[in-house]
DNA sequence: TCTGGGGTCCTAGGACCC
DNA sequence: TCTGGGGTCCTAGGACCC
């Protein structure tokens, strides 16, 4: 093709910058240039809790998400700390996402302060301007897009995007940018699959994207294998779904401040955590097949043990019955730090969303 | 840096049946 | 009697993501 781009179908990754800490800020303007840390309950001399979001000027003095509070108040002595509001995120959350699909385009929400837009067009990077600018006018919170001929290179692109620009990835630029970048900058490469790779002597993005699918399968099985392949060769995936998502699980889940002890303390603990997933049980108009008790010792030793019901049921004595079997396959012999329990949901019915009588 | 909470998906292996 | 499978259901555990 001679001189202008023909139109093509793009997929957009948008994603919010310090989406709490943004949030907090826009309503106390006030905190802005701040370094602002916000999770658990905001006290950070307290233990057992972890940063969730911290601003780019708490980040510049190593903060950053998931470590602990008190670490992060040792890092930044003069940081506001706030506690995590989550009813005020996913409010802020869905005013974002009604403003993405002002613009008549399919969008995929991917949880809080994440989405994919798919569109038809032959200019990319002005709809991308369109998008960033069209949020922070109507919602004063600014964003990062990647524009990718793949979600996977969309999503990749955003993070050279951040904070706030626009970045593209595609098939004429992947392996430039990507090539020789360690396998665990790839979307859904962690540390253990980048230890596991290593040892086979494959190391960066290119290693993987040229590596032998055959062995990929064998030593990652039949679906991994080849998929982090395709995903070291950008990927695969152009659909933006609009199916509103359906939930596989509910679970509720709590670190305890203080160890619990007795047998008694910790099935009164499951209990009481079990009619909280009920509640949410209830709220989604769903019914139950399994119950899944989780333990973890003070030692951090977890493990999670299931009990399927005899039914999908939303009965809250069998629910109970069956988490009681699930926590009696424990043999717990050291303190407990934390406790969850998780219902498995049947597949919604198509028609009988609600309970008939 | 003593390590949150809410999710999803994949794989391995045992039990059981044919 | 010995041997070889395949298929399915179920639970546990691992890995990853935001």
């Amino acid at each position: 093709m001679a001189g202008e781009d023909a139109k093509a179908w793009w997929l957009f990754h948008v994603d919010l910058d310090q989406f709490l800490a943004a949030v907090e800020i826009r309503r106390r303007p006030e905190l802005a240039g701040k370094a602002v840390v916000v999770g658990g309950d905001g006290d950070p001399t307290r233990p057992r809790q972890v940063v969730a979001t911290a601003t780019y000027e708490a980040r510049a003095l190593g903060v950053h998400s998931g470590m602990p509070l008190r670490a992060a108040l040792r890092k930044a002595p003069d940081a506001v700390f706030l506690p995590s509001d989550h009813p005020t995120y996913e409010a802020a959350s869905a005013e974002v996402m009604a403003v993405l699909r002002s613009f008549g385009h399919p969008v995929e929400v991917w949880g809080w302060d994440e989405a994919f837009v798919g569109a038809e067009t032959d200019d990319p990077h002005t709809l991308a301007d369109a998008i960033r600018a069209r949020v922070r006018e109507e919602t004063g919170l600014t964003c990062a897009v990647g524009i990718g001929d793949t979600k996977e290179r969309a999503k990749m692109a955003t993070s050279f995007g951040k904070p706030g620009g626009v970045f593209r990835l595609d098939r004429d630029t992947w392996w430039q940018v990507m090539g020789e970048r360690p396998v665990a900058d790839l979307w859904g490469i962690g540390t253990k699959t980048a230890a596991r790779l290593a040892e086979h002597g494959i190391v960066t993005v290119a290693d993987l994207g040229h590596a032998d699918a055959d062995a990929l399968a064998a030593w990652f099985g039949p679906t991994i294998g080849p998929g982090l392949r395709r995903l070291a060769r950008g990927g695969a995936s152009r659909t933006v779904t609009t199916e509103p998502w359906v939930r596989r699980s509910v679970s509720k889940q709590v670190t305890y401040p203080t160890d619990l002890t007795s047998r008694e303390e910790i099935t009164t603990a499951v209990l009481a955590l079990l009619d909280d997933v009920h509640a949410l049980l209830l709220a989604e108009g769903r019914v139950a097949t399994h119950v899944a008790v989780t333990v973890r010792t003070a030692s951090f030793w977890t493990r999670t043990r299931a009990a399927k019901l005899p039914e999908p049921t939303t009965d809250l004595a069998a629910l109970r019955e069956r988490a009681e079997v699930a926590l009696a396959r424990f043999e717990i012999e050291r303190p407990v730090r934390l406790l969850g329990v998780r219902l498995d949901l049947a597949e919604p019915s198509p028609g009988a969303a609600t309970v008939a009588g």
